[in-house]
DNA sequence: CTGTTTTCTTCACATATGTGAAGATTGCCA
DNA sequence: TGGCAATCTTCACATATGTGAAGAAAACAG
């Protein structure tokens, strides 16, 4: 199911379930337990301090779901994540995962190449941050997240865009002409 | 000199001295090497389809310097990387860390949790091009790389900020009074 | 189904930031 | 040390994007 992942491994996890509006992260509380999702949408934001929802982060199908923050600092969360569909994860807790860093080569390895791949998109995430205007920034959001359109809300993908849910609708109605 | 690296894995690394000007990595060129910067500082840009020059990180003392995509992935480079001072530092080839990384529990243990911290990094830097005014950009990185201002033109700074020069020269105008 | 809530669009207008040029300053090299 | 080149600042003006409100549309709950 995870390529790559040693496939003994997952009996550490524990499979959950949440419906669409439940929290699998609270800002302040610790994050404790690192996820991998095999089905849904979540998604994660941190309010700033003018009060505005800012969205981080989307987590989708294989994707690992916490705030590596949290979770590996062992601090309290500065993000929220929230379910955007229904989902259904394996999730392990930091303990446990340390455990299996210190013990197994193997997850060692696997866990080392996964967070460098994560670490080459949020690379890339950066340089769309910094060398697009509004309107490319969606397009691009739109040929590598399809899925994404179509189970969030507009407004959480144009936070995520560093944009406004009015400029979105004005490139959306731009686009469609 | 780098904390929790097992002390006899820097055989494996090769020391380099690069004047100010040096490229570490020019972009069409695969990255060949990782470094560990000892001492100096270095830039990593892009050239966006405008033709401007878009700073993407800075190297300094301690940090790991190369393209994660470019050196992982084994695919040409998007970016540069050049010293904007003498720099010293320690590098190794992809065949001799994929040679450790397979042979070695702690170098695995070391370079992921290395990741692990480089990602949280990133993290934190998208979280404040999301929520950051350009102001409050440019003092946050006050802050956080009071040494990087020293070193490098404020132009590689604004870009790296997501503002022009101007506007950099202006916020710091205001920043004055 | 029906009413209520959330989301999306659209608009007129506000504003932060971009642009390019000119001059001042700094730094570097011969 | 002097002179050239790079950098920084400043300005007037341009523009992309933000703002908030109002209505339309869609989603959801009872």
């Amino acid at each position: 199911m995870i390529s790559g992942l040693p496939s003994h491994v997952l009996e550490n996890f524990e499979a959950i379930e949440y419906e669409r509006g439940d929290f699998f992260l609270q800002s302040g509380n610790h994050c404790k337990k690192l996820g991998i999702v095999s089905a849904g949408l979540l998604r994660s934001y941190q309010i700033d301090k003018e009060g505005n929802d800012v969205t981080t982060n989307f987590f989708q199908e294989n994707s690992f779901c916490g705030s590596y923050y949290s979770f590996y600092e062992r601090q309290p969360s500065f993000e929220n994540i929230v379910c955007l569909t229904p989902v259904q994860m394996y999730t392990i807790s930091f303990a446990r995962l340390s455990m299996l860093f210190k013990e197994s080569f193997d997850v060692n390895f696997f866990g080392r190449v996964t967070i460098q791949n994560v670490c080459i998109e949020k690379d890339l995430r950066i340089s769309k941050l910094l060398q697009l205007d509004a309107k490319d920034r969606y397009k691009w959001f739109l040929e590598k997240y399809p899925r994404v359109i179509e189970s969030s809300p507009l407004k959480y993908i144009a936070s995520y865009l560093n944009m406004n849910p009015g400029s979105l609708s004005r490139i959306r109605n731009e686009l469609a002409r």
